[in-house]
DNA sequence: CTTTTTGCAAATGATTTGCATTAAC
DNA sequence: GTTAATGCAAATCATTTGCAAAAAG
């Protein structure tokens, strides 16, 4: 079995995709599987390079405007580098993201924050809020050396 | 006296450039004077728009770039707006940012965070963090109705 | 004088769009 | 059958780059 095979997270995507209307293709579940199976942050780009021995013929405006209706429905976070590529996270657990200044890695901060002071003032404000992101901004480990 | 004329707060801008070697241009000090008359985050066009008038010739990538040196020396924020044009804050106090995901308009935010447990988790990965920011999304108030 | 900063024109590069074809339902 | 999804080629557009001229210290 080669990588990025498996289907046992298909459920997830599959009722997230029906109980909006969404058609089920198969590009939305490989490029799901692919993203999953990478298991990190990864660019268009790179899911693109990943999928395409599993699709031949697969494009990049299928792949953006895929992992973009994955973060709507939640099966996973878009992520916006600072000036970079926009990366996609096949997280969706509660956790925050750090941002290195010099090479652009980001990596994940595995703490949270009490959100109810930040959501109440934009509340405040007339603002529905449907998401807090945190980025933190410096030098990773590499970079410091 | 016309707007964007007040040289009140050019003092600052001139410790910052000055502490780090960088040189006071009539660019520098215009477009910092603009920022801070504009007083909402703004995108460089914008910014070129209005300093256009005072500084005849003035470039976009001048712009750019003085807008960054800001960022850099701390005396403006660069605020990174989800796929639409960076922006440009001329608020350096605590304060966080909420975008509404149909308009992109963004908002103050006037609540800050504890970030203790978000900086010691990303310290325990090796990495030195200088800034956090916290993008709250959602649907403005205009964009509710 | 020396070095940084600027302006101009052109390049870059990620992301999106229009439209005909294909595949879900 | 109908309608949404896909692939392709081309467009978009914010931002950056290279380089010669101008200005700061």
């Amino acid at each position: 079995m080669g990588a990025f095979t498996d289907t046992s997270t298909d459920d997830r995507l599959v009722a997230a995709l029906r109980e909006r209307g969404h058609r089920v293709t198969s590009q939305r579940l490989v490029l799901y599987r692919v993203l999953n199976g990478l298991a990190r942050h990864a660019t268009a780009e790179e899911v693109l390079r990943e999928s395409a021995p599993l699709l031949p013929g697969l494009s990049l405006p299928t792949v953006y405007a895929t992992l973009d209706l994955f973060d709507r429905l939640g099966v996973a976070r878009r992520v916006d580098g600072a000036g970079n590529a926009v990366l996609y996270d096949p997280r969706t657990d509660p956790h925050h993201h750090f941002q290195c200044r010099n090479c652009g890695r980001v990596l994940d901060v595995e703490a949270t924050i009490d959100q109810r002071r930040l959501t109440a003032a934009a509340r405040a404000a007339g603002a529905e809020v449907d998401t807090v992101d945190v980025t933190l901004r410096g030098l990773c480990a590499d970079c410091r050396a």
